[in-house]
DNA sequence: ACCTGAACACCGTTCAAGT
DNA sequence: ACCTGAACACCGTTCAAGT
């Protein structure tokens, strides 16, 4: 199980000292942006979201200099809310089984949001270069959580490797948001995985 | 276990009868493709691949009037390859783990021969109106062979479902190839899909 | 320091003209 | 029946001019 350093996280953006109406403008951007996105997924128009915000396309580059920046932004409360979910789950004092499905439930509904968003993560887990990288990595730190949680306590099979979940979860969003299946048709998907990383019920 | 109708395909191109010139350019297209595909994934610019074929890009579009439908030609034998890889697997006589571990391993590995085939495949299962759903059809029949046959053996689990296998094994091609990660580097993911699906050795 | 919007570039797609 | 390539449309990106 490979411990990652506890993601603190300031927010960035109420930090960063701007201009009354570069500050508006910012706000407007990422707000369109997330009307834009949950309609037409991550792949929408850049200048449709500058439309709607009501400022000159000019003015989004500014502000967020590629299309992952955005989705960054876009991601920046959401991730938190995965990461609350996380220790909300492990509080719950539910048993393995029912705490990995709740988790990774949770998970694919989260990611689910916005449509290409599951893809999007799934390859900045791997690429430092990403400017989504610094998200996931959240995530990757409150799946850790989860497993090391279950873990401690003997409940998983040797050498599980909770990268290796995330990756093969993130897939599975991924999947479940291709072929637009709802949350309860992924979770075939994910009983699999469960019993791959669960150990025997059998052995003591 | 879902059984899938046998896939006896006539190869549809060479049926077609067709102006000698325009066999030409189809066939010069369709290895401009391969090419093109090759470097540059499946999303790369389909004028790239009319300008090395040599044709107006009106050409392209009277052969194939979808980026999905030259998708679609390029992976003919390829979905080929891949359902002899089953028959060989079957009849090679493993044991249960390591023939997953080689049917899983060469789905991978071909799915991933052109970058943004394996999302095509995962997204194509499950939309009747692509042009690609057919190949997967195959892929489903082939995966579905192997999983049948070790079934029949009483080796996997109850309710194992060969679709959502396929869907998960997919959506690791799927996260390989987004992350760049080796055939090597996806056998973990495969292990745990192994593991879920695979009854318990202690069980007799 | 920031915004605007015209301008450019790129690429997918169509279609009139040609053989 | 098929091919060509100019033309169009759309969208991401840049940048000179303005506040």
């Amino acid at each position: 199980m490979a411990s990652t350093t506890p993601a603190v996280i300031a927010s960035e953006e109420t930090a960063k000292p701007r201009r009354a109406d570069a500050q508006r403008n910012y706000d407007k951007l990422l707000a369109a942006a997330r009307e834009i996105f949950r309609e037409h997924g991550a792949q929408a128009s850049l200048d449709d979201i500058a439309k709607r915000a009501g400022v000159g396309p000019g003015t989004l580059y500014r502000h967020f200099p590629t299309r992952d920046d955005l989705i960054d932004a876009v991601m920046r409360e959401w991730s938190e809310d995965v990461d609350s979910d996380s220790d909300e789950v492990i509080a719950a004092g539910l048993d393995a089984q029912e705490t990995l499905r709740t988790w990774f439930g949770k998970f694919v509904e989260n990611i689910g949001v916005y449509r290409g968003a599951a893809a999007k993560v799934m390859s900045a887990m791997d690429d430092e270069s990403s400017p989504i990288y610094r998200k996931c990595q959240v995530l990757v730190g409150a799946n850790d959580k989860v497993l090391t949680h279950l873990a401690g306590r003997g409940e998983l099979r040797d050498g599980v490797d909770s990268r290796e979940v995330m990756r093969l979860v993130s897939g599975i969003a991924t999947v479940a948001d291709q072929s637009h299946l709802s949350v309860d048709e992924s979770t075939p998907m994910l009983d699999i995985v469960i019993q791959g990383i669960l150990r025997d019920p059998s052995a003591p």
